[in-house]
DNA sequence: GCGCAAACGTACCGTACGGTACGGTACTTG
DNA sequence: CAAGTACCGTACCGTACGGTACGTTTGCGC
């Protein structure tokens, strides 16, 4: 859909290659093992090409953000349910993704790094993870809801908060335990969603 | 023989003085406020004292957070409840201490602090504020749900699944969006404490 | 083949930090 | 009062980083 066209965020593909590179050691080793020299060593690349491609480290921090949102940008959902069971599974393949999601190497590099930036600074970094990840999956179930809701499967009054309970039965505090380091066990995903799903449809389910 | 022990309440009152110009800083600046010319300047002290008394940056770093997990311990609930009501009021008391608490300028810099330690390192601070802050409430209210079931006030297999149901309902993805650089706002507290709680006993009450 | 722009590799600069050393000072102890 | 201890303030060292400058190389249009 989106034409490569889009000029603010258009990067080469030897500029991808070395966010590449970035997000690599950035997953590795965290925000110190991003540093320019170490990432122009790492992608053969020259110091001041990156400072003229990103302006300055800030800026290619962000440009690694929205690198990885530009990878993770899943498709929309064929928009063709009904029934009660085909709401249940949907919502736990969605739980079992979310679950995946949060608990990827490359999630929680980035949400550390915009973590550790929000202190002291106007957190730039926090706005665009939440803008260009968190946003756009809320978006996406929160349609899939709301369907489910004009087809009698569900009853609640807002969107938003209907899918903030979902998402907090699904979460619980996981995400911040693996943001502490905790390692995620993903072979817990798929009872946690089918629970948590279970939990949401007994709260919310008609 | 490198760090003075990591033996908890062996702190002067000097020290601890120090500590609290150390949290001071972390809280303002983050983790990068926090350096040792900067500490030794805002708390009047020598940098040598505090290599003497904490041994490395680290060890500074790990005093910080059991300086701060003191201040926080909470006395032991009384043991006198039972009726529905009671237990109502409660879960919402502690529901909206627990989003006091996680939306704290202290306990989001020194989450902030841990989880930026987290990557690359073994997550040693991360297990620390795990061990010293949420363990800590998390047995009190499961000893809570516990007795409300002895009660006959709810039902639930496992209190530890309870808890994290009843912490998910409250929390959300709040907590993240706070350490992210969101501006926490407390009049809307009571309100949501006030829905998990009816949530987690729609779910879980008799 | 030629010229030109882009980019590579490296050397360099200023700064800031972690950590150490040292002289001076106040306060205790015999 | 003398000896000792704990601490302060500051100066210092090595290192590592962000950012810049420059000479060299590569690839592409003509």
């Amino acid at each position: 859909m989106s034409a490569p066209a889009t000029d603010s965020t258009a990067y080469s593909p030897r500029q991808n290659d070395v966010l590449d590179s970035a997000l690599r050691l950035l997953v590795e080793g965290g925000e110190k093992a991003l540093t320019t020299a170490g990432l122009a060593r790492a992608a053969n690349c020259s110091k001041e090409s990156l400072y003229k491609w990103f302006g300055d480290r800030d800026g290619l921090l962000s440009a690694v953000i929205e690198f990885q949102a530009r990878k993770v940008r899943v498709p929309a959902e064929a928009e063709g349910l009904l029934n009660a069971a085909e709401l249940r599974q949907r919502l736990e393949e969605f739980a079992r993704e979310l679950l995946a999601v949060l608990a990827s190497d490359a999630s929680l590099a980035l949400n550390r790094l915009a973590i550790g930036q929000a202190s002291g600074e106007g957190a730039r970094l926090g706005r665009l993870l939440q803008e260009r990840g968190r946003r756009g999956i809320g978006r996406r179930i929160e349609a899939l809801l709301e369907a489910a809701r004009d087809a009698g499967l569900l009853a609640f009054d807002e969107a938003g908060e209907a899918y903030a309970t979902l998402y907090g039965l699904i979460v619980t505090d996981q995400h911040l335990r693996w943001l502490l380091g905790e390692k995620p066990d993903a072979a817990s995903f798929g009872p946690r969603a089918e629970k948590a799903v279970a939990a949401f449809l007994r709260l919310h389910g008609i």
